[in-house]
DNA sequence: GCCAACGTTGGC
DNA sequence: GCCAACGTTGGC
């Protein structure tokens, strides 16, 4: 069952046209460090669809849609003392932290602002739009995937995996 | 820049 | 185990 997630990031230093631009579109996703949003970072799956949401920025928006490529692994940057990521409690023979691999699909034909899914009101339940949500990675419901993409000029058939 | 919401830390 | 203090997130 494919499942759909909304991952956060600053554009400033990490946009979906950056993901466009590496090899393979494709870039581990690490750095997590709540343990709500490190749980559904393990749930995800191969070929889950990914929202790529750019936040702190003057109009917050879903900026296009990959999908899993690698399911949680360690993260790397948790044992890696010159990261900002660096976690010394987590021990590589028990790690605490994890990373995934993302992918790009593509990005949407026109990005969907956080004004326009509050406007509509399929959306009234999205997670996202919850007072006080500040978790980095969160659940999207499969009507909320189908009605996030209609505002950004996609249909779901649009972004199936090819190899499902 | 403000501030509400929330997580984490550490004293007790 | 409680809870105050503090730090961070992120919309506005």
């Amino acid at each position: 069952m494919t499942r759909t997630w909304l991952f956060k990031s600053e554009p400033d230093e990490f946009s979906f046209d950056d993901l466009l631009t590496r090899p393979d579109q494709t870039e581990p996703w690490g750095g997590v460090r709540n343990y709500q949003a490190r749980n559904h970072l393990k749930e995800a799956g191969l070929g889950d669809r990914v929202l790529i949401y750019h936040s702190s920025i003057a109009e917050p928006c879903v900026a296009g849609v990959a999908e899993i490529v690698r399911t949680a692994y360690p993260d790397p940057s948790a044992f890696d003392e010159a990261s900002p990521y660096h976690d010394p409690k987590s021990d590589p023979e028990a790690p605490r932290w994890f990373a995934v691999d993302v992918r790009a699909v593509a990005r949407l034909p026109r990005p969907v602002t956080r004004t326009a899914m509050k406007a509509h009101p399929a959306l009234a339940e999205m997670r996202l739009l919850r007072r006080g949500m500040r978790l980095s990675i969160l659940p999207v419901e499969p009507d909320e995937l189908e009605v996030v993409l209609a505002l950004g000029g996609w249909e779901l058939r649009d972004v199936q995996p090819v190899d499902l």
